[in-house]
DNA sequence: TTGTAGGCGTTATCAT
DNA sequence: ATGATAACGCCTACAA
């Protein structure tokens, strides 16, 4: 698998160190500054002078320390960072991707790291990307209580939490409309005949799942719906249990007609574990998915953009930059129903 | 879709300046060297001392700058870098997850920048995360010629180019054994009998593309199957031309008993446009994708690892961090083909 | 156990 | 148009 091609490594002579804007300056025969100027593109510098530097740094191969630069200057980084929680995770790549596009237009640089849901390593990350000076931080948190962030938010760097608000702490927000998006999807059923809907969920205590719940209950108490416990599982993020969730439905003596996904992950797992079955329920969940409209039966989902998070995080990250005090921002991305055929599936006949 | 929430900027106290260790080191009565010991948790400190400090520091809310350690500090910056085509690609968000997990083992952050495959972004790109003092570089090529990256490496920088060898450069490469995944490919399809295989592809001229052809055309050949160009479509890869690929295949006088694709997004046009034939050819791509197990048929794939792709790439970079001079490897990812159903379809009997 | 002096590579300030 | 000097915040080396 892996097979030896050449090398530099036998050569002996030891790499050349790094030259420095004072090697330069020595090889041209001119000041440090004057290197500095025209590494900087500074005017007032004489066009013979600029070329004999540029040569020397050409031969040189001289290259800017960023570190030290950023070091002299105002403490400019140029750099952002982004916490999530897995980046192979598309909801969160598409984020990433939305906020380097934007950060690339800045010339900032972004960092990413993988906070693995996990609240401790999420602090530490903090941690260590503000010791790092990122200019500012976009989090999707996993902790419970930000109120750490509260100093070195008053200090000037802007932190924008994504996808789940902060707890303990006032900042720019930007949310999926959860609860809008559950009550479409509800809705949707109930206008199909649906009264048995089943929901299998996430983490209820979660924001997003709290959130993606409570327009369940509401949608069906403002239809005067009577709430059936036994039809809600919780706690299916892991794809076994959402497909032992989906046979324990389908197995009750009185199984649901419809069943709503609160996410992405569940529901794959629940279209794997219903593909046993011959007479499918109607079926939508959160969140789209590639080759949503090419099963055999294409789902209905809740659909959103989650680049838009990204961009829209940007957009918000880099106006505090430049200098923009206007009140902390919730932003709420929309959400919207793509009817495609397993969320109109009608309920079987009495 | 956005309203304000409240604010801390509307206090007019001016944020306090970020403390230093020397800020520290007065408020705790010390040298800036003892609070640069506790800091680093050097021993040889007296506890009361110790304390004293940690507390200043709490009050203070001082946070070390890496960036300044880092530059007085034989330049590490504990940062290393990944360059790829676009982050919202499964294929490539796998390999950073790869890669910053290994790299989260080592305290080193990740900086993520998409070249957009273009070539000229990609060297920008390379330059400015070198300025930045990244420790390492892993690559996916756009580029053509990565000979100005010689002497950064002779210096010590290690790079790793990934999915793509580089050209005019010798370093570390980790690619997948596109030949060989191709050639299973084939040899599977003529085991059941196929005759003629069609190959939609994106650019051969990029050597995944060029690897992966090669390995059809070589299979044919070594099965004495006369090769018939007009089956093979290239420059595929948007999703628009390789439907209108698939359809040109379907119309000709005698279609293709099988289709073969190079790539994953490819794949998924192709399958569209193959929806609306009653009569479906046999079909294997390259790259697995998700649900591809949910298809109306089952989708046989040549499947592969991305994540490998990034924890070896760190192991390797990580490595010759460490010292090692060992040549430079060519490691090449293994692929298996996963029968699923479509690549199983008999030819139609004639 | 604690402190002082110097320097990492760059930019800012002020002089020439 | 060019240069000398100080400074950014920290760590290394050495001294007390």
């Amino acid at each position: 698998m892996s097979t030896p091609v050449s090398s530099i490594h036998e050569s002996n002579d030891p790499p050349a160190a790094r030259p420095t804007m004072q090697d330069v300056a020595h090889a041209a025969g001119v000041s440090l500054k004057t290197v500095s100027r025209v590494v900087n593109n500074e005017p007032r510098v004489d066009e013979k002078t600029r070329e004999r530097v540029h040569q020397a740094i050409a031969q040189l191969g001289f290259r800017r320390n960023d570190i030290a630069r950023s070091l002299r200057q105002k403490q400019t980084s140029s750099t952002i960072g982004l916490i999530i929680e897995d980046i192979a995770n598309p909801f969160y790549s598409s984020i990433a991707r939305g906020l380097e596009k934007v950060a690339q237009q800045y010339n900032y640089m972004l960092i990413i790291s993988n906070s693995e849901e996990n609240a401790l390593r999420e602090r530490e990350l903090v941690n260590a990307l503000l010791s790092r000076r990122v200019e500012g931080l976009c989090i999707v948190p996993a902790g419970t209580d930000h109120s750490y962030l509260a100093a070195e938010l008053r200090r000037g760097t802007p932190f924008i939490f994504l996808d789940r608000p902060p707890l303990q702490l006032q900042t720019d927000t930007i949310v999926l409309d959860n609860r809008g998006g559950s009550r479409q999807a509800i809705r949707h059923l109930l206008a199909y005949g649906h009264r048995r809907i089943a929901v299998i969920q996430g983490d209820p205590r979660v924001y997003t799942g709290a959130e993606r719940i409570a327009g369940y209950y509401e949608t069906l108490a403002e239809h005067g719906i009577p709430c059936d416990e036994s039809l809600i599982y919780s706690n299916c993020d892991e794809a076994q249990l959402a497909h032992q969730a989906t046979h324990a439905l389908m197995s009750l003596p009185q199984p649901p007609s419809a069943i709503f996904s609160t996410s992405n992950r569940i529901s794959i797992a629940v279209l794997r574990a219903l593909r046993s079955y011959t007479q499918q329920p109607a079926f939508i969940g959160f969140d789209d998915f590639d080759l949503a409209d090419m099963l055999p039966t294409p789902i209905t989902v809740v659909a959103h953009d989650p680049a838009a998070m990204g961009t829209r995080a940007a957009e918000i990250l880099f106006a505090r930059l430049a200098g923009s005090t206007v009140p902390f921002q919730q932003t709420i991305i929309p959400t919207r129903l793509i009817a495609r055929g397993s969320g109109e599936l009608p309920p079987p006949r009495a």
